[in-house]
DNA sequence: GGACTCATGTAAGCTGTTACATGATTTC
DNA sequence: GAAATCATGTAACAGCTTACATGAGTCC
């Protein structure tokens, strides 16, 4: 599941601008995927040259022109392959952890404000996945994946709040490194 | 954080080959970044051209020979930097949550077959935590690192044991969609 | 005047995956 | 005899990020 397919996978829900693309998936999916301007509009182009999508330019009254997408058949088609195709999987990218894993080599006031940091973090993240799921409009397999999300930050966030008093506490100050060269 | 800095991070621990970090990783880091041969040998060469590591060559006795590589006093003092200056993130791509977010175009069958997998796969990862977070030898932030992910597995499984049967009881076969033309 | 939103796109580059190539030894 | 482990590496490709380019309108 790349960019390409989810740009197809949102538009066979609806019509929709690159823009509007971009605003939904940070909107929808911004917890389990990310994706830039960068990668959705040549998508878009990719996926109109193949025939799966098609377009209509709508010139704006005062605003920029703006492209509007349609998935063809074909290109549902293909979408309901690959989505009955791929196989579910997870994979976390988490620099804290990288952090945590190495923290007895950092200073403890640094350490501090990172655990700090990724406190407020997991804190703004669940106020946005609650914000959410108080919605009405979701299916139940959106909603389920919210609820997913909202009791993994939470677990996340309460297990770093009961823990992080021990990695403070017992930390030690590791000997300065000589930087002058770098 | 990207597989050099995690390389020249393992060396800080201890002298190691290629094949050694890669074993390494999926110990101590799989569930938190990946890694495969294709970019931890490029790193390593990169590291040692910029001198920030030292390789020596051992030759094997019945095993092919291996190349050790140690971490420079400049190496340290870059690795401690980055460790530093890094901010804080965690990025989850989950092809689960995209398939649970359009699971309304899927045949009950394989959503069914979807939702299982992934409890069996939670349940191996949550094994496999377990087993490594009773050994007795990590830091306090390595410890740390490990109930985190433990207690956010674990949410994330029982969340889908509760909601599950809800989401396959309400979901509607969707209409069959013409796949003979691809 | 400056910042922000709307709106689309390109190009360079970074990073990583996958497949291939080699080859000996050990285990089933 | 087949498969797995040990051991290193390259090359092609896929995929995404970042920065740049453009330009009008709106809000403070």
């Amino acid at each position: 599941m790349n960019v390409s397919d989810l740009c197809l996978g949102t538009l066979y829900l609806s019509d929709c601008t690159g823009y509007e693309i971009k605003k939904l998936f940070e909107a929808a999916f911004s917890h389990f995927h990310t994706a830039g301007f960068g990668s959705i509009y040549p998508a878009l182009n990719k996926l109109a040259k193949a025939g799966l999508v098609e377009v209509r330019t709508e010139a704006g009254e005062g605003k920029p022109d703006r492209k509007r997408y349609s998935i063809t058949e074909e290109g549902k088609a293909v979408f309901l392959l690959s989505l009955t195709q791929t196989e579910p999987g997870e994979q976390l990218k988490s620099d804290f952890q990288v952090i945590l894993f190495f923290s007895h080599l950092m200073p403890t006031e640094r350490l501090r404000q990172v655990v700090e940091q990724m406190e407020t973090a997991y804190q703004h993240k669940l106020g946005y996945l609650r914000s959410i799921v108080e919605m009405e409009c979701h299916s139940e397999g959106v909603r389920l994946g919210i609820n997913i999300g909202i009791a993994s930050i939470s677990a996340r966030l309460e297990t770093l709040k009961k823990h992080k008093h021990k990695l403070l506490a017992n930390h030690k100050e590791p000997p300065q490194c000589d930087l002058s060269s770098l």
